[in-house]
DNA sequence: TAAAAAATTTAGATTAGTCTAAATATTTTA
DNA sequence: TAAAATATTTAGACTAATCTAAATTTTTTA
């Protein structure tokens, strides 16, 4: 099939496309911290495969098999991930390296059976959607915690970061996936924020509540 | 760590390692369907890390070193054997390659906790001992039905051939890990077996016989 | 809109793993 | 115990992925 480095190009592409319509060689080196000069090598291979639309000095797109590699990794790597914190009691913070290594097993046999497994979930410890065994998905819209206003609510449903350090500082405030939270203040002058979480006030930076999701 | 190469190159060593105490060039080839030249090339690296002892035209040894790294991916495959089988319902004849991939994810805490989760099982599908998290496993004796004689009985509990018609072929006679078995007549021609398998009787032949192991 | 800056590609190396063919060592056998 | 046969290693080449440095193209800016 596909070697683990060219799907974990696939994969990047995928995830700059979200942003911006077309990705350039200097966003993908940085996503995968590897240099301009190797991806350009790289997207020629993936080119003359079919898996993106590549023009010199144009920057890439990924064509419909590119985009289904694509999709089929990310599926493999969030349900790896459901599954080691529904099942092997991993913190949410900690089981993104290992799917990075699980998301890379061919079998799709295997992650169609773990999926049965596991019920079909629907969403990430993370909070992002789960593609179907067909590669579809609801792409859930989500906004920053820091676009309420005063007395607006939500549930937080997602995370902009997906760090170890803003993942653990989320668990820390308990501020996780499903939780009712409420503004209950702005701050003029540094635009940090207030929540009501269930009985406790919880106060965030702009930075955190720009990083923070909550479901439209 | 050591690249999957790597690995898979201590583990093949380990395995031959039990049948005859040095290991040869040819052998690791045949092994792992690569060539003789290829071989050379990695055991010399192998023994630069310290993991083998290689002499020149002597053949090799696993070091203690070796041996660990050998032992810990056998546990990772024989316990992803066994979560296949008993949680995701994979039939034992279809884990094998499966797992030739699982085995080398890196995460010790992921195999711990994995091995926790199914309640620490002593033996894979195919019968073969699971190394605890330490690498220790008790190296049960097992013999071939072939050695039985008229009237003596045992269960079954492991197979010599792995291969997946081999194990499709058990399954269908029903000579599956744990049945009891009775030897009921042995054909002096052929040496081929009659076995008593619960109510039923079951003929198989000599190259069966000596492929299928049950516990002394 | 021409020069400067930034982005991208090309050229030429390097490393891991593999191969074939040739050379060398070991083992077998007569 | 010296050929012959077999096993193993060496030599030299190839592919995938990577890098640095140089060349080229695109974009920005004055
Ligand atoms: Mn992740
Ligand atoms: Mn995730
Ligand atoms: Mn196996
Ligand atoms: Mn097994």
């Amino acid at each position: 099939m596909n070697t683990f480095t060219e799907e974990n190009y696939l994969k990047a592409i995928y995830h700059l496309s979200l942003q911006s319509s077309s990705v350039s060689t200097n966003q993908i080196a940085a996503s995968l911290n590897t240099k301009a000069a190797s991806v350009t090598d790289m997207l020629k291979k993936l080119a003359e495969k079919g898996l993106i639309n590549y023009t010199k000095y144009q920057g890439v797109t990924l064509t419909a098999a590119g985009e289904k590699i694509a999709v089929s990794i990310i599926r493999k790597h969030r349900l790896w991930e459901y599954f080691l914190v529904e099942k092997l009691n991993f913190k949410w913070d900690e089981v993104h390296d290992v799917a990075e290594e699980l998301e890379h097993i061919s079998s799709k046999e295997l992650v169609d059976r773990l999926d049965d497994f596991m019920g079909h979930p629907k969403y990430d410890p993370h909070g992002d959607p789960i593609p179907d065994s067909n590669g579809l998905f609801k792409t859930h819209e989500l906004k920053p915690v820091a676009t309420l206003v005063i007395n607006e609510n939500g549930i937080i449903s997602g995370v902009r970061d997906h760090s170890t350090a803003f993942l653990q500082y989320l668990e820390r405030m308990q501020l996780t996936i499903g939780k009712k939270i409420k503004v209950t203040e702005i701050n003029d002058y540094d635009h940090s924020v207030i929540l009501q979480v269930e009985d406790k006030k919880v106060h965030i930076s702009r930075e955190v509540a720009n990083n923070l999701l909550i479901a439209i």
